[in-house]
DNA sequence: AGTTAGATTGATCAAGTGATCAATAACCTG
DNA sequence: CAGGTTATTGATCACTTGATCAATCTAACT
């Protein structure tokens, strides 16, 4: 029964839910017009005539995921609470590893994404944005802590201490897709305190 | 022009070459029955008389990837001649590190291989078990490097160790997949000696 | 009520896929 | 050179996909 209509824009979002619906449960791969039109109880025509293709489907839901998806934003307090740059630090990547377990969907589909991006310049480009833009996120913090006690930091930019943060929650981040079960938060911040409180004047 | 026989065993590493040739230039996506075929100079059915079916043959194609991907086995002297069991670590990633760019159409295919294994069993199996053994074989440089200065490396085992080297890895083939224009090798060394050096008892 | 504009459907097309299989040609044995 | 074995082909089937489009229905506005 052609012509029911829907309230506009929602039927956009309501696409853009099944689309996720059907990537969260079957990954990208998924993700065909018939599969998220039968998820959304619509036609598939239909998704077609919002989406102009599945291509600029798969483009829309990336900016849906990235627009919809702000990193442990649960606890924005409690890091204000901790003085110590450092500790600092050290809570913020614990925040974020933390929520990684709890969102692997989520993560995965980040992954399926990252991975698409390396044939498609559109997506990688707001890929590499989005990590940019996480990496950034640590950059305050880095700042401080760099500026707290700068001889011991010699030899390290703000940059660098920001990205090698980033770096380590990506690495986490990989391990939890390859393996969830195996995967352990207590494990992998103990890991990070013991090798970054390590003096290691050997290595060169 | 049926009938043409091959010299047995070689048509089927002909055909993982074929395989191999359009995954690399194409992507898993791209390995089809009728493209290998076509690669190979063969008609599409005989690609099924070797391989049962496509899936065993990207299965095949793993196998012949992993074996036939030996990191850095250009150097294995020049690591003899490092005493310093830092030096040696250290040499040891920068050499899997240079690798890397070199190697890209083979990172991003064990990256799309690692991507596919999160829906398919047997090949996580072997992905998770080729990078334990990548794991593993820093096992003896961080065992040397942890006894070779205990109070130093308190608190942090050989495994640990060896899963953060090999982590660092991973990140590096992670950049390097995204955006080979943009990665340095160098940068990456610097920061990752620059962050080892760096005690940070602020850090818990 | 009549009209118009826009949303919605479902059938449909073309292209590409994995897989099967009868027919056939080369090889080996005798 | 006959005969059996085996590799090889190419046509073919069933299926899925993205995409198009005429027909249709609903809502809003006269």
């Amino acid at each position: 029964m052609p012509g029911r209509r829907a309230p506009e824009e929602e039927r956009r979002e309501a696409i853009l839910q099944a689309a996720f619906a059907v990537a969260a449960s079957g990954r990208l791969g998924a993700v065909t017009a018939r599969a998220v039109a039968a998820e959304a109880g619509i036609s598939a025509g239909l998704v077609f005539f919002y989406f102009e293709s599945v291509d600029k489907l798969l483009v829309a839901l990336l900016d849906w995921l990235l627009a919809h998806t702000i990193v442990a934003a649960d606890t924005p307090d409690r890091l204000a609470q901790v003085s110590d740059p450092g500790a600092r630090m050290m809570l913020a990547i614990r925040r974020d590893v933390e929520w990684l377990p709890k969102q692997r969907e989520r993560v995965e589909l980040f992954f399926d994404y990252w991975v698409l991006g390396t044939r498609h310049p559109a997506i990688r480009r707001k890929i590499r944005r989005a990590l940019l833009r996480y990496r950034d996120a640590f950059q305050p913090l880095a700042s401080a802590l760099v500026a707290s006690d700068p001889e011991r930091f010699a030899g390290m930019s703000a940059e660098g201490l920001a990205s090698v943060a980033a770096g380590f929650v990506e690495g986490c981040a990989l391990q939890v897709v390859m393996d969830p079960t195996q995967f352990d938060v207590e494990r992998s911040m103990t890991t990070l305190a013991a090798l970054v409180r390590a003096p290691a004047p050997a290595l060169a």
